[in-house]
DNA sequence: TACACGTGGGT
DNA sequence: TACCCAAGTGT
């Protein structure tokens, strides 16, 4: 059982043999994914595509890897450079990121990338400060790409690495106060060469080894420095700060349909909740538990029938939608257009209004089999 | 510092 | 079921 003591440089001989020991434990198991270069290539001196590295940073951001894949195939198909991401129209780019969450990410994805055209040449920059000056990157995105697409010694904090270091040092104190306490362990176990592969090392390992629950101590290549697992209760670690309680909202959405399929929709501010996404006409979201909304609310009177009711919960409320349909032929109102039947599968929907449309209309936000348009051309 | 900001999978 | 959680950022 070692117990790493700092030396006045700030890094003793045990935690330089932690970084070793995780760098040689990703050699082995580190994962495959579709925006990495393995250890194997980065030793043979390739370097990653910087666009792609930042594509990936930012939709992994509060993103599960699984979700995110098929995501960044798409992306990285339809738009291969900065430069054709950065000359996309920024409602296309909604209707791609549509399902993936958190929107404002794609909204700053145009910001970033018609930045990084205008002024860098369409080139990532490689420092940390000019990445962090860049819409939608933060500290941890800015450090993921410094180390990864560019090889800088920069310590990469994210929540994989939040875990392993509070584990590793037994920091009982809460997040995010043990923040500084958790990037000065980081620095001080950052191996002098290969930082971004140390960076997936211990985000692999928080992954895959060191999990929130069940950890699997017994594979990790770290066990004999860990001092949550010496101290037998590695799932104590980390520490938070209690979450606040959950209010419920309710509302409602007005799914109109015209006598072709069509369906009548309109687009949110551009800030705020689903900025920028579409949706059919809704009320606004109201906290009061004495009735559902109900036709008060309606974009234009019609012949509304109640369709049931969708939940949906979101990071910081509940929400009980109301949905009402209408069958109606009429010109859409301003603000508003009739997307075709063919066309809603792939509008600028988020999750929750794909589930409204779907109480109104089963099956009408499902890609259409693709045939009959094409064999009238 | 604290809160707003999505979604789907795991237990 | 209910809760937790995921490669965080912007305000």
């Amino acid at each position: 059982m070692s117990m790493a003591k700092l030396n006045p440089k700030g890094a003793s001989a045990d935690a330089r043999a932690t970084g070793a020991q995780l760098l040689a434990w990703y050699d082995r198991h580190h994962r495959s994914l579709p925006w990495r270069l393995p250890p194997a290539r980065i030793a043979a001196g390739e370097r990653p595509d910087p666009y792609r590295v930042w594509l990936s940073e930012i939709m992994l951001q509060q993103t599960t890897v699984q979700a995110v894949k098929p995501y960044f195939e798409t992306f990285t198909s339809r738009w291969p450079s900065v430069r054709a991401l950065a000359g996309a129209p920024g409602d296309d780019i909604m209707k791609v990121w549509a399902g993936l969450g958190y929107y404002s990410r794609a909204r700053n994805l145009k910001k970033c990338a018609e930045a990084v055209v205008e002024r860098f040449g369409g080139e990532f920059p490689a420092d940390l400060d000019l990445l962090k000056s860049l819409p939608g990157i933060g500290d941890y995105t800015a450090a993921a790409i410094a180390a990864i697409a560019f090889d800088r010694p920069v310590a990469v904090v994210d929540g994989n690495v939040e875990r392993v270091a509070t584990r590793l040092r037994s920091i009982a104190t809460p997040l995010p106060a043990a923040k500084p306490q958790i990037r000065a362990f980081v620095q001080s176990i950052l191996p002098a060469a290969r930082p971004g592969d140390f960076a997936q090392a211990t985000m692999d390992l928080g992954a895959t080894i060191c999990t929130p629950r069940r950890p699997a101590c017994a594979l990790c290549p770290v066990n004999g420095d860990c001092l949550a697992f010496l101290g037998d209760e590695p799932e104590r670690f980390p520490v938070k700060a209690p979450k606040a309680e959950k209010p419920k909202r309710l509302g409602a959405a007005f799914v109109a349909q015209r006598n072709d399929g069509a369906i009548l929709l309109r687009k949110r501010p551009e800030t705020g909740l689903l900025g920028g996404m579409s949706e059919p006409p809704t009320s606004g979201w109201t906290s009061r538990q004495d009735g559902e909304p109900g036709l008060e609310a309606a974009p234009f009177e019609a012949e509304w029938e109640p369709a049931g009711m969708v939940g949906h919960v979101f990071t910081h409320f509940e929400l009980r939608l109301s949905v009402y349909r209408a069958n109606i032929d009429r010109a859409a109102p301003d603000g508003c257009w009739w997307s075709a039947a063919a066309d809603i599968h792939s509008e600028a929907l988020p999750t929750v209004m794909k589930k409204a449309i779907e109480a109104a209309i089963p099956g009408a936000t499902l890609k259409p089999v693709q045939n009959r348009q094409q064999r009238r051309n």
